[in-house]
DNA sequence: CTTTAACCGAGACGGTACGTCGTGTCTTAAC
DNA sequence: GTTAAGACACGACGTACCGTCTCGGTTAAAG
């Protein structure tokens, strides 16, 4: 695994430092947990999802999920990314800007189909509160983030794309499209945005 | 009014066909209920706003809330937009690369503070269902990204603009970062992300 | 019409002496309630009757039924009697005993099949306050019970009848026992009933 | 306890068949519901009453009410039995007809004052739906119904009562004076009725 | 090999809000 | 000046979930 990296059921790696007493968590429970959340996320949106639909589904109490996670949002988030499963790094490309473009198809990849859907009513659960909002950047969104600032840092660098531009605006244009056409309710990424976004990005950032 | 118009609070004009029996709305009712709305958003946030603490702060019966808004964004958004108010139109700029970067400013202007942050909480809500979604558009979004897009045809076809570009990615891009940096935790736009998105449109745009 | 009188539906005779200014009041209105409730009764308790019901399906304002009635109980009991129609007084009968059966027979046949269950109803209704209690019981029950009682009192005097029975008590068991058996979930008054109430009041009442 | 038995409060019996799973009832919850209701009679009627004044009064949820009980009538049934408490069974008299007497006196001690007001209210109450009126004759008036029926069951056989009556036509005429005569708006059973009812069993069932 | 600690399922608990229904009052235009 | 239509403030309904709690019952490491 590498982007989609897994917070809550990966947990705590530093639980080996002292052998815990008492019955160990349940690895079955936290897989039918998640298995739980994406059968009901086939037929139900994320705001009509019940903690208590998923403890039934799952066939656990609801305690045990809030053992395990603060809110519905972080456990559809985990749900999502156990789902999406790990995902290889990239090979570096040639150009930085070949970077680009992989990195961003890789991402539409990622979102094609109804995972986008959930991704984007998981981002707008989380906006209710200060706290779930830091968990889903942190948990999914900073990575993609970052993984782009630092191409685009690195074209600046090596003269391949212009340096007049700023770097967390040029992510904001490239995430934010995706983001906000998924918002308005298109069913999925069509093919015209995803072949004219990468293009789009070249003018913004080459020379 | 021009751009932000409003779909409930001035409601349908045709109503002289017939000339209306009963008791007729209370116009008192209506703006008592955007004022509750505007005054607990101070301190609440959408999500935590309810639809009995709307009636209690107002006044009013639940019922009358449910006569006229089909549910919670409705009124959230309704109340938004009472509050913004009539925005004049945009007086026409000698190039329309000026006049984008208006209408840019007047909606970055519009969203300065505790309203941006509220819009965002309005359209994360209407992620829950396909109505309130086409209820958020239709009645808001809709209109600011036909003003730009417009704008941009027009730019095309008088030359000053690149014509290989797609409309409406570009009104996606542009708009999409504002909700996105929004999104992401932001309090408010900042003056770096305000003077830098104009700039970068004319990347985009330009010839 | 004797015994089932009707207070409401009948109204003030009086209106003639001055003429009424403005629209008068529409007695096809009062029949359309009075028939409204009758037809809604066949298949809704009495509990589940509303005013708002009633005036939809009598084409009326409710306004109209609350200027003419002070509650359910009483619109309801009026539909009662004015379904039930004029009694003709009882012929007078050899033995006051027997006009004791003729009127325990009548008053049974009165309330044969739905009308009991009805009359016990509003009863229950009745009981939520005073008011309505007094009414039901000036409008209906009292006419009955004073029937009876005088004619015990006449065979307490003829010498027909015991002197050291109490007739209230009298009273109170003969038409206690058919409320009460009604009460008990008894659809109907059976044959045995019937037949055996008349024989056991002779039982109570003669020498 | 013998006659008022209580059907919800003291729960089923055989739970030990099979351990409870989960969190157990909360004897608290149940005793501070009926309190509630109690208290609140003292100042309401039981149509005025409503479970969510109850649980409020009660310091509990809405849901743990109808955790328990189906519906209104149900936990006021209880309530009163609660309050009446455990009585004791008669002892057995001399002759069959002083039994009757007991059983009649101990009836009408158990309805003295409040009680039986709140008792008739419940009655009428119950009349609204099949379900309710079942519930509180299974829960209240049936054993008082089959203990004096197997009285007069008893005096017949040992040739102390008349054979020609219907016990059941005696027990409605017995039982209805009383409910008839609390329903026609008597606050309370007058010393004239309770003294007089007792002697006119007599001559109904005696040879 | 018993104690102890943390987990587990089940499900009851006190709450909050939902969206609906009915109440009795009111305010219009129509007749 | 009454009527129908219907909006109004209000209060309660019964339901769904929330997040917490309290049971009996595992499951393991520690004593």
């Amino acid at each position: 695994m590498s982007n989609a990296s897994m917070k809550y059921h990966e947990p705590t790696v530093s639980e080996d430092e002292e052998k815990r007493r008492g019955r160990p968590r349940s690895e079955t429970s936290k897989k039918s947990i998640l298995n739980a959340v994406n059968r009901l996320l086939l037929r139900s949106s994320v705001k009509a999802l019940s903690i208590e639909a998923i403890a039934k589904k799952a066939g656990v109490g609801k305690t045990t999920i809030y053992r395990w996670w603060p809110n519905k949002v972080a456990v559809v988030l985990d749900a999502l990314l156990y789902q999406l499963g790990n995902t290889p790094d990239l090979p570096t490309s040639s150009t930085t800007m070949q970077s680009v473009k992989n990195q961003l198809e890789r991402f539409m990849r990622l979102l094609k189909g109804k995972n986008g859907k959930i991704l984007i009513e998981i981002m707008a659960e989380a906006q209710s509160s200060e706290e779930t909002l830091t968990l889903f950047y942190e948990n999914f969104m900073l990575q993609h983030e970052e993984t782009l600032a630092n191409l685009i840092e690195e074209g600046k660098e090596n003269g391949e794309f212009r340096e007049d531009i700023s770097t967390a605006l040029a992510v904001d244009m490239i995430y934010g499209s995706i983001v906000y056409r998924l918002m308005s309710g298109a069913e999925t990424l069509d093919d015209e945005f995803t072949q004219n976004l990468p293009k789009e990005a070249s003018t913004i950032l080459l020379k």
